[in-house]
DNA sequence: GCGAGATACTTAACATGTTAAGTGAATGCG
DNA sequence: CGCATTCACTTAACATGTTAAGTATCTCGC
C-alpha cells in the first residue's frame, strides 16, 4: 500500500500559459471553495448516517429557532433558492420532519414548522454536528476562527450592492 | 464591539429554540458560503454571457496553463469529481473548446487540451474577470484579500487528514 | 368591483454535486 | 501464462443549483 499508481514524471506542468491570468488555483472563489470543502467533509458522513443532507439539516436547524417561518424568509435563512426549496421541503414533509400550513390572512403564503419527529431528529444528530465543530474549533483556534468569520462577513458587505449584472434598478 | 455570539434578547424571532445548537447563521459553514456566493455573483453574467458556466470556466482556466493532463489530474486542479468533469468535458469536446486523446503509454489514460477555439474563448473573456477581479480586490483591500486567503489556507491544512469518515486506512 | 400588475410559491429544464456501479485496460503474483 | 486486483475513467441515479415559466392569490387604481 501507498504506492504510487502513477508518476507523472513533470513534478509541476512545462507551462505553456497562452491566456494572461492570475493563477487559478489561488483565486480567490476556489480559496473559499476548497475551504468549505474541507469544513463540509466533516460533518457529512455523521449527517448522511441520519439520512439528511446538508441543505436539509440547515432547514432543520433554522426551523428548530422559530415557531414557523414563511417559506421566503425560509430561503433567506437557510440561503437556499426557492425551487430547490420548495423541492426538499416536499420531501421533508412527506418524512413527517416538518408541517405546513397555509396563512389564514393570505392564502399564497404558507408557514411552515418542524414537527416532534423533526425535532427529535435533530436532537439525535446535535451532539456528533457539536462536537465536529468544537474540534474544527480545537484545531483552528478560537480567536483565529472569530477572525475569519469576520473577514468573510466584511467580505459580504463589501460587495453588497455591487449585483454583477441587471442590478440596474430604474434604468433602461 | 466585541459583541456575545448568542444575544439573549435579540431583536429577531420570538424564539423556540428547542435543540441547543449554536447560532445557525453564523456557523462557518454558512459564512463560507455566502462569501463565496458574494463573490461568484459578481462574475456569474459575465460568464453566462460567453455561454460559460462556473465548472466550465474553472476547467478552460486550468487548462490554458499547461499543455495537457490527464483527466484524474484536471479534476484535482479544477477541484471538481470525476463524473461532473466526466460530463463537463464531454460537452466543451462537443463545443470544440477542448481536445482529447488517448495516451499512447496507458490506454486507460486520456489526455486533455485546450483547443484553439478553446484559447480565443478564454481570451474574449480574460479581460473582463480580471477587472471584476481587480474591483473586489479595490473594494476588500488587497492586504485583507491576501490575509483572507491565507487563513482560508491554514483552514484547510489544520483539517486535513481529518476525514470525516472512511479515512480508516489499513483497517477492516 | 374589476382587471392589470405584483406576490408567493411551484414546476420545468438543464447543469452540477455526490455516491455507487460499470467498463476496459494495466499490474502483480502464483 | 492466467487471473484476481487495481486503475482510469464513464454511466447511472438521485439531490441540489440556477434560471425561466407557470399558477394561484392579493393589491391597487380607476
Amino acid at each position: 500500500m501507498t504506492k504510487k499508481p502513477t508518476e507523472p514524471a513533470n513534478g509541476h506542468p512545462p507551462a505553456a500559459r497562452q491566456v494572461p491570468m492570475r493563477d487559478f488555483s489561488r483565486s480567490l472563489p476556489m480559496s473559499l471553495l476548497r475551504a468549505r470543502e474541507a469544513v463540509m467533509r466533516q460533518f457529512r458522513p455523521s449527517l448522511r448516517e441520519h439520512g439528511l443532507t446538508e441543505q436539509q439539516w440547515r432547514i432543520l436547524r433554522a426551523l428548530a429557532a422559530i415557531e414557523a417561518v414563511e417559506v421566503t424568509e425560509l430561503a433567506r435563512t437557510a440561503f437556499l433558492l426557492g425551487p430547490s426549496l420548495s423541492r426538499i421541503l416536499r420531501d421533508l414533509e412527506a418524512r413527517n420532519l416538518i408541517e405546513r400550513k397555509t396563512a389564514k390572512a393570505d392564502q399564497r403564503r404558507s408557514m411552515v414548522s418542524i414537527s416532534k419527529e423533526g425535532l427529535k431528529l435533530m436532537a439525535s444528530v446535535a451532539p456528533t454536528s457539536e462536537a465536529i465543530y468544537a474540534e474544527i474549533t480545537r484545531r483552528f483556534g478560537a480567536r483565529k476562527l472569530a477572525e475569519l468569520q469576520e473577514m468573510l462577513g466584511e467580505l459580504e458587505r463589501s460587495l453588497a450592492g455591487l449585483g454583477g449584472a441587471d442590478e440596474t434598478i430604474a434604468e433602461e
